[in-house]
This record gives structure tokens, sequence and C-alpha cells, in this order.
DNA sequence: CATGAATGAGCATTCATTCAT
DNA sequence: AATGAATGAATGCTCATTCAT
């Protein structure tokens, strides 16, 4: 009661937000219920609800933080490459570097998108306007106008991109026991692979 | 006697799992509930615990289903192919057209994939042998006795298993608005974006 | 859990019922939670959703219920009366009596009457034709009969239905030390004022 | 210096308790929150704490604020009459034309004398003390009187106040679509039969 | 085999109240 | 005097499961 700090809302915000993504991660969506995510934010669901209209703003709010971390982490990899080609290097490269270090962010993302239905029962990764659009137009973009500075040769430039993207979110599945190894070759792999497609 | 009541309880079980495989797909795993799914069976929630163990074994079971009717549905199709090339440009296609067409099949998949997970709380979407690692055997073989037989190049075939894998899965998201239209033009062009890879 | 007997649904339900006006009475509407009728009731909160599809539903049965009961009780004294005279007055009587001896059901009646209200906020005791309207067409109905039989004056029946009404419903808030004295002499002395305004 | 901070403390609390009596009124007894009336009044629920000790206070002061209210509209109309005859006629009529113009603020005294209950769990309208009884008092003390002048016959002056005070309070449950005429109709009607009753 | 009544735990949410600021 | 962050209890409700019939 009196060692109770008063946050500024923001603060408590992210601090839910976290713990949130940590008990997702742990529980799996259907069992990550307010009390076991007040508990581990070591609050109370009252003030959940206070900051957020509900678990699904909760869950929204989350989701939104997610995607943003992701699109930082591989945005500030791709910005430092001048050519389309080092950029989509750096896209596939940061792509599966960020499910193989920030596992518990993307276990908790694909938690959200596949559980998270609109009002009228469709699931977000139906949606066509998806959360992470974002990043998927980024990576049209870098194939669309690598073609046209002729570094890719010209294909459907939006297949290639969902190839790239299924390749991406795939090696979330690879096992986590031999540190970073699988991962690195893997990257290394995806990227020849993707050059063939380009040539 | 005896083997009829074992049919008759067959067909229960089918009935209860294709309810379920309804119900994931109209509600998403977190609405559905043994009620929902007896009242769509026409039957009782004691009916269903009688016949399974409990909600996850109903969970598993409609799994189960799911990736036989999968596996049927493309190994047809690779059957009837004599080349290896012929089978893997099948296997491509029918994943992605089985992708198309059972739509509810796959969603009801995906809801209990990215939800059931094993007693210690590992995802079955992060489980080494997942279920459906059946069919990705299949693949991997394919491309490896493809590249015995000259047909491919020799690259590593796991890998190029995994993107092939990652752009039937993502064809799910494909928008289902303009009748298959969508779904064979992204087809015929993953096929394409493949043989690059194994020229 | 064993020694819980299986009740038919309609059992069950009035046992529930009776249990919510016990808890109305005492508690008042606000203070009744449907874990305190289930207390009452000798079951849980769960077998009460499963009776009644919710709070709302339960408390316009217990309602219907309590309106009955009175309509009952009053009928019963009305019937044996063959002039429109006699009538009224076994009206006016039983309709004190009722409060007198009913109390606990009276309470409850005006707790759930005061309290509910419709989905646009309209509360029941502001409704046109609210829960005891049939009660009241039987009083004007007696009035108005009485007055073609020449038993009653011709006066607007509408209105003296309605100060027969006001006077019966006041007589709940008479004060219960003294059995039934009160009453009946209330009783009486209303009669004769009636008697007067029919002249 | 202090007068002036008591003087704003009371402005407050009349801001607090007008804004009681609105969002009783919109959203009855049960519906009503500290906070809804905090943002009603543009205020805090901090603030409301601040100034009354709890809701019931809160409401017991919107209570007494609502009886006084009705209090001096009546005791208006029945002081500028001379005759005892002219009081009751007066009262009647106020107290009915209250009910007609003044709703929001009778219904809000009504959704707290049906909800309000006294530390042992007794309603207001059940207790013999309750908060309109100066009312009823005078209303008595007008008929009595007007026996002593030989204005109304002898008889029990304390029924017909309850039956005037039942007739007044139903004229509440009057539909208020035709602007006024009902109650001007039922005024004029209730009165005539009172006459009835006193001559 | 099958039903549906019954349970008890868990859920999201609301709320009056407290209190640091 | 005033705010709004924080709490913890209580509420209505849903659900998987059990079990008498």
């Amino acid at each position: 009661m009196k060692n109770k700090q008063y946050l500024i809302a923001d603060a408590r915000k992210e601090q839910i937000i976290l713990a949130a993504i940590e008990v997702l991660r742990d529980f799996g969506y259907v069992n990550t219920s307010l009390s076991k995510i007040a508990s581990k934010a070591k609050t109370s669901t009252g003030l959940i609800s206070y900051h957020f209209s509900g678990k699904e703003e909760l869950m929204n709010s989350t989701l939104l933080y997610l995607v943003e971390e992701e699109k930082r982490y591989i945005l500030d990899e791709v910005e430092k490459e001048q050519t389309y080609l080092g950029k989509l290097m750096a896209f596939i490269e940061a792509g599966i570097a960020y499910r193989g270090t920030k596992r518990e962010n993307t276990t908790a993302l694909l938690e959200i998108v596949f559980n998270v239905r609109t009002p009228d029962n469709v699931p977000y990764f139906r949606m066509e306007m998806n959360p992470e659009e974002e990043l998927n137009l980024l990576l049209e973009e870098i194939l669309f106008e690598g073609q046209k500075t002729g570094e890719f040769s010209s294909t459907d430039h939006k297949v290639v991109a969902m190839i790239i993207r299924g390749a991406i979110s795939l090696s979330m599945s690879l096992p986590q026991d031999e540190e970073d190894v699988r991962f690195e070759g893997y990257s290394e792999k995806v990227k020849e692979n993707v050059l063939k497609m380009l040539k």
C-alpha cells in the first residue's frame, strides 16, 4: 500500500505490456489472463482495466508494441545499406536474426495474431491489411526498386516477397539449442536461394 | 456386434470432430467451447466427454484428422507423378490448392497448432517433431532423391524445403475474393521461382 | 457431490426464485447477487446461470412469479363475490391484506420494479404496460361494469381505480408491529371512503 | 474567509448533488457510480469522497435535497391559500404538478428511497419516520384543522391523508406524452373525489 | 450409449475508497 | 482543494468436467 509508487501512465502501460509478452510466451493466448499479467507485473487487475479499456485493447497495444519493435530492428539494419541488393540481404538477415534472438517477442506476436479476431470474427491473420503490412510493403519496395536499377531480374516482386516472408517466418520454428549456429546457417542459405530467384 | 459398436463410436467421433472444425473456423480457438461443439454436432457435452478424455484429446484428435486430410490430398497428387520434378510441382500445387479450397480445415488446423501446448507448455509450432512433420519429410525426400537423379542441382535440400513450405503456408493469407484466380497465379509463380533455386 | 439430488428443471427454478425473493427482501436489489441467491438456495451460481440465461432473466421470472401470486390471491377473493360492489370491496380488502401478510413478496416485487430497466433504460415503473397491468384492468372493469348496473355512480372509473390502487399500495408502508390490527382498520376505512366516491 | 470557503464547498456539494440526480434519472440507482457522477459533474471521484464521507452520505444528501425541493414547491402553493379547503386543493394540485414537471427529481428520489437502507437493512420506504414525513404531517394537519373549522366532515384524517398521498404518488406513472394534459385532468378529478370523501 | 443437471474454478470487469502528489 | 493512480473485493458469467438417471 504505502510502498507502491505512482508511475506516469505511459511507464505503467509499458510495464503491463512487457508483463503481457512474458505471460503470452509462457502460457499461450488461451491461458493468458489479466490476473496472470497483473501478478507478473506486480499490480492488480483493476489497474490494468484502469489503463486499458479491456483485455482486447491491451492485446492490441501489445501487438502494436511488438510490431514496432520488429520494424525498428529490421529498419535499422536495412537503412545502413545503400544498394537494393544490400538492403534485401539485410532485410532477410535481420528478419531471421530477430526471430532467433527475440524469441519471446515472436511467440507473443504469433499468439496474438492467431487468436485476436475482429468483432465480426475475422482472424487478424486473414485480414488484408494486417499489422505487419508495413514491413511487407518495405520488402516489396526494395524488390521493385532493385528491379528498376537492374540489380534484380524482373519477376513478380510480390510473389518473391511472399516467398521471402515465408522463409523468414518459418525460421521461428528452428530449434534454439545450438546457440545461433542454425539460424546463421539458415540465414546464409536463404539469401543464396533468394539470389538465384533474382538472377 | 462389437465391431459394429466400434464403428458407431467412430462415426460419432468423426461427427464431433467435424463439428469442432466448424466451430474452430467460425469462432476461433478461444471461443470454442465443448458446448458449442456439442450443439453444432447436435449432441450433448456429456457425450463428448464420453468419447474423448477431455478437451485436449478432442483437439489433438481433430488436429490428427486435419493433418491426415491434408496429407491424403497432397499425396494423391504427388503419387500420380513419376519424376521427382513432377512430384515437386504437384506437391507445391496441391499444397497451395488445399489452402485455397479447404479453407475451414486450414483455419481450424492453425487455430489448434497455435494454441494447443504440450504439458510442459511448449507450443506445437515450436515442437521439433510437429504434426505436419510427415509432409515435411516427404518434401525433403522428393528434393533429396531428385538431386540424386540429377533432376535438381545440389543445394541444401532442407533449406529449400523450408522455403517451399513457407511459401505454401503463406498462401493461406491470400484473399479469397476473386474465385481461385489469385491462388492459381500464385501457385504458378512459386513453381517458377522454385525451379530457379534448383537449376 | 453425492448427496446432491437432481431436480427437474421447474422445481429447481422455483427453488431459485424463492431464494431470490428472500434475498431481495433481506438485502435489497442492489445487494442482491447471484452468489447470495445461490447460497440461500444451497446451490452454485453456475446452476443459476444454467437455468436462467442471466441475472436479468432471473429477475424477470421472479417478478412474473410475484405478480402471479398476487393476482391469484386477489382473484380468489374477487371471484367469490357476485355483485360488483362485493367484488370491489373484496379487491380492496384482498389487496391490502396481501401486502400485510406476504410482506416479503411485496418488498421483493417493489425492489425489482423500481430497479429493473429495459435495455433503453426505461424503468419498469414508468412503462405504460407494467407487470401489474392485468390487476389494474380488472379493477377498472369492476368499476366500469358496476357503473353500468347502477351500483356505482358514473365518475371517471380510471381515476377512481388509480386512487384505489394508490391507497392499496401505500398500505405496504404501514407498520407491522401490532399484528393485523392496523391493516384491518385501514382496510375498512379505505372501503368507506371509496364508497363515498362512488355514491 | 472561513465563510467563503464554506460557501465554495457548498457550491461544490450542490454541483455534485445535481450531477447525481441526473445520473440517477438516466441510469437508475444500480448503474449510478461515483465515477459517472464525477464525470457528469466534471470533477473527479476523489473530490466526491472528499466532500462526502462515502456513497451513502452522498445519496442521503441528495435525498434530503430532493425532499427539500418538493417541500418548498408544495409549501409555496399551500401558503398562498387562506382556507383549509384551499390549502388542501393546493396541496393536491402542487403534489401532482411537481411530479409532472420535475420528473427527474421524482425519479431520482424514488431510486434513492427504494434502494438506500438503514444500517440494519430496513428500506427507507418501510421506515415509520420516512424522509417525506414532514409533508405527510402537513397534509394531516390541513385535514385535521379543516375538520375543526367544519370545512371537512369528520372522518379518520390519517386514512384520508394516505389515500391522497397514494393518488399523488401514482400520478408519477402517468405517461408524459401529451404535454401536461393528462396531469391536469388527473389533478382535477382527484380533487373532485377527495371532496366527496370529505363532504 | 446418451443426456443434461450440477459443480467449482476461473474469467474480465466495475466499483468505492484511499492516498501520493 | 483537487486530481487521478492504485487497490482489492465483489459481480455476473462461462466453462470443462462429473455423474445420476
